[in-house]
RNA sequence: UCCUGAGUAGCUCAGCUGGUUAGAGCAUCUGACUGUUAAUCAGAGGGUCGCUGGUUCGAGCCCAGCCUCAGGAGCCA
């Protein structure tokens, strides 16, 4: 193999005068001249001075947008303004031509919709190599997080058979004949036949399995794909996401939120520190996409000043109660300033109400803790009814400012009696769930756990308005391309 | 799925009250220049106006249906 050195390590010598193959994609050739070299270590691009006049034409003709090529040459202090070092070529191999005429990525500005469609190209602008290479950090500094702390990696199926949990429409998984399934006595399709020999579905979260191991390793988190089936056409979900999924015995509510509020605080502190100049690229896109919007939509903060915000501050914690005694007094519901005029105790938070606690009242992350125990899954742990006999659940939502819902979690039901109780009110079949029971029949322990939805994680450490845009291929309703 | 808006050149868009041969900038190509920084200057090529149907002497423009995209809502992470 060539000794290859890769630009980001080459920008950050200060010495010159040595010889270097370099290898990457033509970003621009300017002047007949300067080639504008990018290989993906860094969105700094990396000037080839060629020498024209002592260079094949036909060379010089093959050096276009989005070729890839092969230089070797001198580190040379740099002449022009742009730079400090660049790189005097000595001989340039083409290892792929990349005809103008028809390659869609252009020298010029392009609108997040084209480079969607575009998808298997996108990589190769500034921003996505910036997205990516902070996700691929965020990514990293999870799994560090964790594995500081003692958690067990624990790979929970991707392939169920439970579609019991509520969190949503499931994809089946099946390998029976779709025009012709074989069908049982009262003329439904038999799945006896299937493959599993049961109806399955793709997961739509790991939490129950989880639970499982938690109960044996202490400490586990699961981070994989996760699919729902919903048709959700929004900025914030997708059809397959990578979720984050810890659970803890022995944890209660408030160690869960610790944990979370941690977590989250350390990998974004991680992407700082390891992706300041894609962080800082981001921050600058940001701040001349904002130029373009009225004043009063412009954020107050930039990006990296919102990450460092973040940074300093508790996030705010309170009750579903508190929350909505807030709510009630707020001008903005006096003013019937909310399409959904807060009346009274009980029904789930609409987007706008988040959205007005998280930027408007606290401008901060907010954890909202004990919501109405009818809102919320079966398996969160139930609270004793207040003085009104309302009763709530052990559950946690983190709210981010832009991004709504970034993480949901509970202390679980570890009473089997509470649990059963729950579960025939909810009209969730206990023989399906047999094993997941076992847990709380055979040493039943205290915990809780949460799941944080990874790519809006990468959605807030970015700035990226759309979580199309944070994923590098999309699966969402009529969106599987590539 | 619902609400709102959009779909015109490779990209971003303009296109008046329905009227004759559909425009601009960028990109591309050709030439000039040769220490440029999304280089600059001159010239050229490039269109099934999302699809289907309708109204009309005449439709990019009006009407209906469908498709796709964007933003918001719901569902949620």
């Amino acid at each position: 193999m060539s000794q290859r050195t890769k630009i980001k390590a080459l920008l950050q010598t200060n010495e010159t005068g040595f010889e270097v193959t370099v290898k990457g994609w033509v970003r621009t050739f300017r002047n007949n001249q300067f080639i504008a070299l990018n290989d993906g270590s860094t969105n700094n691009n990396l000037q080839i001075v060629v020498d024209f006049e002592n260079t094949d034409p036909a060379t010089l003709k093959r050096l276009t947008t989005g070729a890839a090529i092969s230089v070797v040459g001198n580190v040379v202090p740099s002449l022009g303004k742009g730079q400090k070092v660049e790189v005097k070529a000595t001989s340039i191999e083409i290892l792929g031509d990349c005809d103008a005429e028809k390659y869609p990525l252009q020298p010029k500005k392009h609108s997040l919709e084209f480079l969607r469609d575009i998808a298997h190209l996108r990589f190769r602008t500034n921003t996505f190599s910036s997205v990516f290479r902070v996700r691929n950090s965020l990514s990293f500094a999870v799994h560090q997080f964790f594995q500081e702390r003692g958690f067990v990696y624990l790979h929970t199926p991707v392939i169920t058979a439970s579609d019991a949990e509520g969190a949503g429409e499931t994809f089946r998984v099946t390998t029976l004949d779709p025009v012709k399934p074989p069908l049982n006595e009262h003329g439904e399709v038999d799945f006896k036949q299937d493959f599993f020999g049961k109806a399955t579905n793709l997961t739509v979260s790991g939490q129950l399995e989880g639970e499982l191991g938690a109960m044996a390793l202490s400490d586990i988190y699961t981070f994989g794909p996760t699919f729902r089936a919903e048709n959700s056409n929004t900025t914030r979900h997708l059809a397959e996401f990578w979720m984050i999924e810890p659970e803890m015995a022995f944890y209660d509510l408030v160690d869960n939120m610790d944990l979370a509020e941690a977590l989250l605080k350390y990998v974004i502190s991680y992407a700082i520190a390891h992706n300041k100049e894609d962080i800082e690229f981001l921050t600058q896109r940001l701040l001349e996409e904002e130029k373009l919007k009225p004043q009063q939509d412009r954020s107050e903060l930039s990006l990296i000043d919102k990450l460092q915000f973040c940074l300093d501050n508790d996030f705010q914690r309170l009750t579903y109660t508190e929350a909505i005694d807030i709510l009630k007094e707020s001008s903005h519901n006096k003013k019937k300033k909310f399409q959904y005029l807060i009346e009274g105790w009980g029904t789930d938070l609409q987007s706008e109400h988040e959205r007005y606690l998280v930027e408007k009242h606290f401008k901060k992350p907010v954890i909202l803790t004990d919501y109405p125990a009818e809102i919320k899954a079966f398996y969160m742990r139930q609270n004793e009814p207040d003085a009104q006999g309302r009763k709530t659940v052990r559950a946690m939502d983190i709210l981010f400012p832009g991004i709504g819902e970034m993480v949901g979690g509970s202390q679980r039901e570890e009473r089997l009696d509470k649990l059963e109780q729950r579960m025939d009110e909810m009209g969730i079949p206990k023989d399906e769930l047999w094993w997941y029971l076992d847990t709380r029949r055979y040493g039943a322990c205290p915990h809780a756990g949460f799941g944080l939805g990874f790519e809006r994680l990468v959605q807030f450490v970015t700035g990226m308005g759309n979580i199309r845009d944070v994923i590098p291929f999309p699966r969402a309703p009529k969106t599987a391309e590539f």
